[in-house]
DNA sequence: TGAAAAGTTTCAATATATGGAAACTATTTT
DNA sequence: AAAATAGTTTCCATATATTGAAACTTTTCA
């Protein structure tokens, strides 16, 4: 659908937008999202475009189908760490992991 | 056994050592670890602390059973991301996802 | 030290993530 | 427009993540 996609791309341009990397002197590209299992996907695409690579290109190098990337770029599923760490270092990707905790904020009822 | 007993204080210092906080002013803390497998149980297990919760009152929280929370912790098992978000959403805390990447690195084979 | 609380392990059931193969749709290229 | 390439979906099998219950071990504390 037409809607379909352009939604899609806009989350895509918003990925662009939080590129922190310091211009010009390092040459690194950092994205940073809230984890959210919906925006995965959009991780794995938008860091294989990147990379040039194909679907097909980039299940050779994990050894699975085309089918498999693009179900996890697609969202159709859970994923576990293990795939996710697979993916992003067949990309040559760092994957990191923070937790923030306001120290106050929690209640036990 | 003694010596795992050791290893596993020694990489929860490690996390207290990349408190990120900005120091009085906020109230907010903040772990940030390359993503593996092997200390996502030790982030759980340090949150639920810093929450002064036991594993039970976790699973309460969570609505599954302190063995569970047990195996979590104890990286017995890949886990889904899923599993992830619903831990620290109990345990208010927000998670965050980072992907870096040498833009020139990338060599197709 | 002995009881209570907290945490771990095992056994087992169920749900679901991973994965391939192939047909299909969409996009790109000539 | 036709062919080639890229991406998606469906059907299905297999592996394994999630979970509970209960027994067990470890830690805490009176």
């Amino acid at each position: 659908m037409e809607t379909n996609k352009k939604m899609k791309m806009m989350s895509l341009d918003q990925l662009k937008d939080k590129h922190l990397g310091e211009v010009g002197t390092t040459e690194r590209d950092k994205y940073e999202f809230d984890l959210k299992i919906e925006i995965l996907g959009d991780m794995i695409k938008s860091v294989r475009k990147e990379r040039h690579l194909t679907q097909e290109q980039l299940g050779e190098l994990i050894g699975v189908q085309k089918s498999q990337i693009s179900k996890l770029e697609r969202n159709t599923r859970n994923v576990t760490i293990e795939t996710i760490l697979k993916v992003f270092k067949a990309l040559k990707a760092n994957v990191k992991f923070s937790i923030e905790m306001n120290e106050g904020e929690f209640k036990v009822a």
